[in-house]
Formats: structure tokens, sequence, C-alpha cells
DNA sequence: TCGTGAACGATACATTATATCATTTATAGC
DNA sequence: GCTATAAATGATATAATGTATCGTTCACGA
């Protein structure tokens, strides 16, 4: 996840909107300015970054409050994911594309730069988690994990 | 992960106590309540909520800072383990094993009842998570994973 | 145009976490 | 046993994060 220009960030918002539309709910202004603040960022944010990053790049100042309601709008409309591990919080990479979140989805986590990397899950993960859970008698229903590693950046800036 | 009777805490106290001494530190009064606290509740704790069971048992009131300080202490002592998800703690399961935490530990939660199960990672597990994460470029290192589901007791009083 | 509900603003407050410094306690060396 | 030292704790203030509540504004349909 890299920061987006400004022109593939209007291309995503145009997408949010119409899946806002296609749900019946709206994509407002405030709802606009937190859903780009996590687009142009390149790492996860908390609820206060995100309200730090509309407040810098807005002229009306913005309520704590409404970061949290908005973020939990945009979270139901799977147009944002909460990280748990952090309580942070990303854009969907899949804003645009007509990815509807039928697999499972993880999140790679790279240590060195906090960028994030949304991908789906592959079956041999699944069937091995399901395995590790049954072992203890356990009957997974997680959706979404988060792993923590180095990116092919970092690697590549490491070595 | 059930509650403790009395006379298990104890073991498990003396044990983690041995362990201590074998890493040149000290089990204190203070950090012997805050492992006790974690010991007999059935679910995580959150920090405030290991505070408020050791004031309901104890004479002295601890500050918050002081669970702080523990819990971290605990930690590195590998005698509570942090659940990042929900930022809890809870006691190892290890204690009065000789078990080295050599494997990666993950943790079963369940949605259910909140107890949690400490699994050792499979060998089939690790290589799924390393194949998915390679494909996206990531070099693992996670050693903890905390996967929600169903417990065999949850499972059983449901159906 | 008006009624309705959704969205937002504003305020207060609750909860969680950290910074800092003084005090106490355990232990080693004498 | 006594003292110097560092570790551990106590105490206080404050920062950061999250929630409750209610009044107002705004969009949309009848």
């Amino acid at each position: 996840m890299v920061q987006l220009k400004q022109f593939q960030c209007d291309a995503l918002l145009r997408a949010a909107e119409a899946a806002c539309v296609e749900n019946g709910a709206r994509l407002t202004h405030r709802r606009r300015q937190v859903l780009s603040a996590l687009m142009q960022s390149p790492n996860p944010l908390s609820a206060y970054e995100v309200l730090d990053s509309c407040n810098r790049s807005a002229a009306t100042s913005m309520p704590a409050m409404s970061v949290y309601r908005i973020l939990d709008f945009l979270e139901q409309q799977s147009l944002v994911h909460r990280l748990a591990s952090s309580n942070k919080y990303v854009s969907c990479s899949h804003i645009a594309c007509d990815h509807k979140h039928f697999q499972k989805t993880h999140f790679l986590l790279c240590e060195a730069c906090s960028s994030v990397e949304e991908v789906d899950a592959t079956e041999e993960a699944n069937q091995a988690l399901d395995h590790m859970a049954s072992a203890a008698g356990f009957k997974l229903t997680s959706q979404q994990f988060e792993l923590s590693g180095i990116c092919t950046t970092c690697q590549n800036n490491a070595g």
C-alpha cells in the first residue's frame, strides 16, 4: 500500500460513493474526508490520527465523535478495515475493483515501515489453521488474521 | 482455561517464583497479586480489570501504574501473555511445566465464553502462512496469532 | 412544503495509558 | 549488623483514547 496520488484517490472516492449508493447509504462530505485521509496514508491510522489528518487538510475542524461514527460506518460498508492488533484503520484495497470479500481477508503488516498488504486467504492456510484449532476442540470463525513480517521493499533495503 | 482452585494457584505461584529466580528477577508481593489475579480469571483481563481484581481481594489498594509496570514485567518473564487483539492479558499455560516457548504460541479465543486456549503452532500452519505471506513478498516474523472461534464446551452447549 | 430519519455538532464524561519524582525495600559488600 | 546501591513501589498529575447524550442540521420522500 503506497500513498495515493490525487487522481487515483478521486477515482476511488467515486467508486466508494457508488458502493454506498448500492447499499442505500450515502458518502457524505465528512465520510469522504475520513476515507480520503485513510486512502492517502501509507500506514494504518488510529482514530485520532485520522482526526488530525482531517483537521490539517480542511478548513472546518471535525469533532472526535464524528471520526468514531464515520469509521464505524465505513467499516460496515467494507470501505475500510479495522486492524484489531493495533486498533488502527486502513482503507480497503478493493474499493475500485469488484472484489467482494467472499474470501477471508488477511493483513500483512510490515514491522519496518508499517505498510499493510491486504491478501486473500489461501485454502492451504484455512485448512492448516482449522486443523490446529480443531486439535484443541475449537471451531474457527475468524475472518481476519494480522500477520507481522517484513515487506519486499524493506527486505531489499536491509539486505 | 478454567478458573484455578487455590491449591493449584499456589503451586503455579511457586513455579513462577522459581522461574523468576532463574532469571535473576524477583516475584514480589505485588507481582504475585497481579499474576494470581490472572491465574484465577477464566478470561483475559485488561489492565484495569486486573487492578479491580487485585483491589477486591486485598486490603491495600494498588495504584494503576503498578499494574502496568507489573504486567510488562510478567510478560517479559513469559509468565503472562498479552493478547494484542483485545489488549488483555492471560496467564501462561506453561508456568508449571518445562515448556519453553520454543515454538510459536498461538491463542484460540472463544467468542461465546471468552475463554482462551494457548496452543503451539503446527508445522503445517507455519508453512501455509509462510506461503501466503511470501506470495505477497512478505517474510513473516509473527510469533503469535489470535484466532477466534467456539470452544468445545460452547459447541456442546449450543448444540 | 412539510414530516421524518439520518447525519452531524457540541459537550461532558468515562476509560485507558504514560510521565515523573519521591519513597520504600531488598541485597551486596563491608 | 550497617550502609550504599539499585530495584521496586507509591503517589500524583496529565495525556490519550473512547463513549454517552442531546440538540441541530440536512437530505429525501410523501
